[in-house]
DNA sequence: CTGAATCCTCTTAGATACTG
DNA sequence: CAGTATCTAAGAGGATTCAG
């Protein structure tokens, strides 16, 4: 691992870079690492994000397999966004970048 | 730390995520880790990246405080790209990343 | 409620040519 | 060697409108 070259296709930082580089790909993780949300509740959280936004982006994190999609059949429409294994998978290198930021923010201040 | 909002501009998520986001960012600390590089070492090593982004990445790593610029005046320039102490930190964090997505690819393979 | 379809804008990457 | 300057093309975010 130590002598990996990142510029192949198989690079895993760069694999995981394509899956977290969207602008709201990670508060979304964040806020689904929470437990399972409906969309409109995700948007009300994510409070500055266009709808259009976060259905391509959920779509996005759906295809490559953090996000599980159930659909229910009810008038009106009922969706619940959740992790899937391998979005749980993914929640201990969200902590790590979180507390890397908070530790990041305290030393500019200080 | 449980109930951070991520629409804020001090959100460490987001924070970290702006620093990370340039697509060879990631790589850029990567090689940065393993000793200073001059400036057409790192080029050759991340064998696609034009000579222009790479300077205004590592201008970028460097405003952000993550990297060091020495410049030697010399003739022929030589200039040396190092890890500041803050750059050395995220270090764990770029560990994280690639081994998740080592998983990530292993897992989507079986 | 969820989300598809458009259109618009702004940022980025990338290529190329030139310079101290 | 290590940039700077400029241009182009592509993509992402965002706002709005329409639909099941």
């Amino acid at each position: 691992m130590a002598k990996s070259v990142c510029h192949e296709g198989t690079c895993p930082l760069v694999v995981a870079q394509n899956i977290i580089a969207g602008k709201w790909k990670l508060p979304i993780l964040w806020k689904l690492s929470q437990g399972t949300k409906r969309f409109h509740e995700l948007q009300k959280q994510l409070t500055e994000i266009s709808q259009g936004i976060l259905t391509r982006q959920l779509r996005e994190l759906e295809r490559d397999g953090l996000v599980h999609r159930e659909v229910y059949k009810e008038v009106p429409p009922k969706v619940e966004y959740s992790l899937t294994e391998t979005g749980q998978s993914f929640i201990p290198v969200l902590q790590a970048i979180s507390i890397w930021g908070r530790d990041y923010l305290s030393r500019r201040l200080a």
